[in-house]
Parts: C-alpha cells; structure tokens; sequence
DNA sequence: CTCATTATGTGACAATTGTCCTTTGTCTTG
DNA sequence: CAAGACAAAGGACAATTGTCACATAATGAG
C-alpha cells in the first residue's frame, strides 16, 4: 500500500529501501469512512494527507451559506487546508470524504524534519510544492478567464471519471454556478 | 538598490556579504519603461524577475478578447509566467509595465544551481514557493467564495495605493468584471 | 495653451444566471 | 415491497451583469 507513496516520490528522486522506510516511518496511516470529515473549519490543520485511494474534497461555506468546492482529491493526489497547515493556524477550509478513503499524513515538524534531515527530501518538496503552485496558478487562469462551460470541459479532462463519481450538484459547486445552470450548459447541443 | 533583495531573502535565511554577492551574481539588472513588455504570450519564458521598484502586470487575452489581469507586483513582488517558467515552455501569459520598473531577474538554471550549491538558498526558494502557494490558494478562495464587492475589498487591502496608480478598467479587468459594474459597485452608498 | 485621447459615470436595454417550483426516476432502508 | 431521500431536468420569473450609447472630467502631447 505504502508502495504508491514510494512511486509518488520516485517520480522525482530516487530513494534506498532504507531511505524509504524513513520518509514512511513520518507519515501516519489512516482510513475514513464516507462523509467522515478529515478537517473541520476551526480545527488545528495539523496534517497534510496522501490520498492511497478513496475520494476527498476541501471546501468552504460563504456568508450566504452556500458551499465551495476547491479540490476533488483522488489517488496520489495531496489535500488539506494549505494556508492552515503551513502557517500551523486554524482551518478555514473542511475536508471530507465522498467515499471510503485511505491516507498517509504527514505533520509539518516531520515534514521539515525529513528536509532538514535528508537533501533528497527537501528537493522533493520543493519540486512537489513547486508543482502545486503551477497548478493553482492554472486554476486561477480557469477562473479569471474561462466561463462556466469551459471550466466544465477543463474539469473533465483534468479529473476523468469524476462525473461517474459525484453527484453534479457538487460538480456545480466546484464551478461556482448553481446546479440548474450546470444543467442548462450540458443539455446544450452545440 | 540590490539591498532590498538582501532584505527580502534575510526575511527567512541570514547570509553573509559573501553569500549574498555570490547570489546576486546570478541575476541580472533590467530596466523597463512604461508600457514596454517583459514577456510576451508565446515567448520562451525565461526568467522570474524580482521587482525593485515600479509596477507591472501579468495578464491573459480570452478568446474573446477581452483581456484578465493575473497578478499586479509593486516593489518586493516576483512576476513572470510561472507555468512557462517552471516548465520550461512558451508563455501563455503577458507581462508589461503600468510605470517605468527595475527589476532583478534571474533564470531556472541558475535558482536551480543556487539550490544545489547552497542548502540556505534551496531552503529560501521552498519556503518562498509555499508562500506563493498558499497566496494562490487564497486568491482561489476569493475567486470562488466572494462576490465582486467582496473581492474589491481584498484587493484595495492587499494593494493599498493601487487605485490612485491604475484606472479603473485595470481593476475590473482583476475583478473580472466589467468596467461598468465596477463603477456601480464604487458609487453604492450602503 | 489647445486639442486629442483617455478615464469615468450613468441610463436603457439585452443576455445570463439564480431562485423557486414541479415532475420523474433511482436508490436505500426498514 | 413500500416509503422516503436523493438526483436531475426543465419551466417561470426575478435579479444581476454586460453591452451600448452618451456626457463630462482628467490627462498628455505638441
């Protein structure tokens, strides 16, 4: 199980088994069961979570009431509120689970103890974390420059199988348009 | 005038005189006039450029036309393309000059020798990346949790002085909105 | 200083999107 | 198997925002 972390780092730097058990020794298994929250709005974002399989989101409630999607996270994908957990303050966003899910989280003082520790580590996260910042900024551009159907068709290819996944009242949220104008724009034949 | 990239980089790691002119050693100084460009869309994106003093922009022109601001960066800002930067790829974003700009550029090739010549410099880039990280999830929250006035608000806060800089029409380009409505959001008295 | 250009505000109208409601079908659970 | 919960589509109407047009103020070049 822990093997998809080794790929997931072995994309970028090559580790001993020795090394590996190291960098696994501060990550901390977890399971969650469907609509278990990972993180609440106000908790204490103390880890960052390694999806293993499963399907997670990070959201947030507006003044309104009315929920936001930021992130569907699957398999190899890295989710947790980011401005929490690197500031170590308290949550503004929730995680929670859409199904079964499994995990291996990592706190911040492990993770800056592993890069303080090992230079191959610390090459990692720049690199990982560097990737992540190219994404955000792509998912900006979709926001500031993409209307609604465009995002669609964005979110699509960038998370293929999710429709089959989710319900779309979620997808309209991730969007930022209701429910019924996601209805609208897909029942177009263009 | 390069003192205040010392200052910038001494706000996470302290370094000697000697440290520091062997990192400046690998930037350049540039000059740019008002309205000249520093990267354009489908250039190769070759530098991320520390703003000394000035004003730039980063934008994207829709398919449409009509053209969405990124990023403003005033003095102690960093701009460029990030995608086209960190991958090594053409330019899908613009940047030019609101007002004539100094600047300290430096290329990947170098960040990335610093990074592997000097521990303290990777560690300032991985620190400067999460941050730029974390700012971009805050401007995806904003995006996707706040309304136009809402995100005025936050814009006004995070630049103070940019409305007595720019005209109006740059702002709502930010906002993405349109010149009009922006002008009616203003001119509400609540 | 003057003239042209740019910036800004506002009204009228069109287009888009949200809200509310009903209907239908599917799935879950006792 | 039946009842309730949930998901989805579509109609009617309201609210918001964009577009176009025009007037005025501010700015800049020669």
């Amino acid at each position: 199980m822990s093997e998809k972390l080794r790929q997931h780092i072995e994309e970028i730097i090559k580790l001993t088994d020795e090394e590996f058990e190291y960098v696994l020794s501060h990550f901390t298994y977890r399971r969650f069961l469907k609509n278990q929250y990972v993180i609440q709005n106000g908790d204490y974002a103390k880890y960052d979570y390694f999806v293993l399989n499963g399907l997670l989101k990070s959201w947030q409630i507006d003044e309104k009431g009315k929920s936001h999607i930021v992130l569907f996270a699957t398999e190899n994908w890295w989710i947790s509120d980011p401005q929490a957990y690197h500031n170590q303050s308290n949550a503004i966003l929730n995680v929670d689970c859409l199904e079964d899910s499994e995990t291996l989280s990592i706190s911040l003082e492990n993770r800056e103890k592993l890069c303080a520790e090992m230079r191959k580590m610390e090459y990692f996260f720049r690199k990982k974390t560097t990737a992540g910042y190219v994404a955000s900024q792509k998912r900006i551009l979709s926001l500031i420059s993409y209307n609604a159907k465009q995002r669609y068709e964005y979110l699509i290819q960038q998370y293929p199988g999710l429709l089959q996944r989710v319900p779309k009242s979620l997808i309209a949220s991730y969007l930022g348009i209701s429910r019924e104008t996601l209805s609208r724009l897909t029942s177009q034949r263009p």
